[in-house]
DNA sequence: ATTATATATAGATATGTATCTATATTCACG
DNA sequence: CGTGAATATAGATACATATCTATATATAAT
C-alpha cells in the first residue's frame, strides 16, 4: 500500500481545531457559521481549515443558498480505520517484507510490540 | 474525552518519514542505524524523528551497549484506534453534548455522514 | 437597487518544523 | 588510554502553516 493519502488524512486532523470540527461533524452535517460558533478564531481561518479539510478527503461541502454544508464523508472514515489497521498490523503487508529489507532477513519480522510501563 | 494525547500522535504520525518508521517498526523493533538504512536522510535528523515518536508515546527506546531499539508501544496502539473510534463514532460522546451545544438542540445530532460521489 | 449576511480570497506575519553541518557524548575494544 | 562506532545535541536555514485584517463575491431580504 501506499500511504500518501493516509498522510494527507493524518496531516489534515493534526490540528487540535480541525480534529473539534470533525468531532462536531460526526455527530452530523453543520454550516460554516455554526461551526465557528464553537471556536475563538475568525471566519477566515475557519475557511482555510475547512478547504484543508476538503483537500484530504474529510469533509465535502454542499451549497444551499448563501450556506455551505459540510459533512465527514463516510468514505473518509472507512479509508482512515483501514489504513491505521494496515498500517498498525504486524503481518505479510509490512512495508520491510516489499522492500528487500535485510532486517526481516536476519530474523525482525514478527509481531515484536511491547507493553512497556515507564513513563 | 479529551483529544490532547490524540492530537499529539497525529502530529506524529502525520509525516511520511516517521509513518514510515512506524511501519518499520510494526515488524518488530530496530535500532537507530538499521532503521536508517531504510533513509536517505542524516542520522541527527532520524535522531529527531525518533524523539518526536517517543515524546508522542509510540515508541520507546532501550538502550544496549551503543545501539537503540525502538519499539512500538502496545499502548499507543490501544489508546490511538480507541481514539479514532471515540472521535468518530456518532454516539453520546459527541462533543455536542458536552458542549451544551446549540446545534444539537436544534436537531442535528444522529449519525448523517454521507456516501458522497463527486471528485 | 440597496443592504445585510454568509463565505471566499489575497496578502502579511509569526510560529513551527524538517533538514542540514558541526560537534559532543557514550561505549566497546584493542 | 586512545580509537572508532552509535547516537545525541546545538545552531542555522528553509519551508510550511495557522492566524490575522482587508476585501471580494454571492445570495437573500427589504
Amino acid at each position: 500500500m501506499d500511504y500518501q493519502n493516509y498522510v494527507q488524512m493524518l496531516k489534515a486532523m493534526a490540528d487540535p481545531n480541525r480534529l473539534k470540527i470533525i468531532d462536531l461533524l460526526s455527530c452530523g452535517s453543520l454550516c460554516a457559521c455554526d461551526i465557528l460558533t464553537h471556536f475563538d478564531f475568525s471566519q477566515p481561518t475557519l475557511s482555510h481549515h475547512m478547504k484543508v479539510l476538503q483537500n484530504a478527503g474529510i469533509v465535502i461541502a454542499r451549497k444551499e443558498g448563501k450556506w455551505q454544508h459540510y459533512t465527514l464523508r463516510t468514505e473518509f472514515i472507512d479509508q482512515f480505520k483501514q489504513g491505521t489497521d494496515q498500517l498498525l498490523a504486524a503481518d505479510e503487508s509490512c512495508i520491510c517484507h516489499s522492500d528487500n529489507c535485510a532486517d526481516c532477513q536476519a530474523g525482525h519480522s514478527g509481531k515484536v510490540v511491547v507493553s512497556n510501563e515507564e513513563s
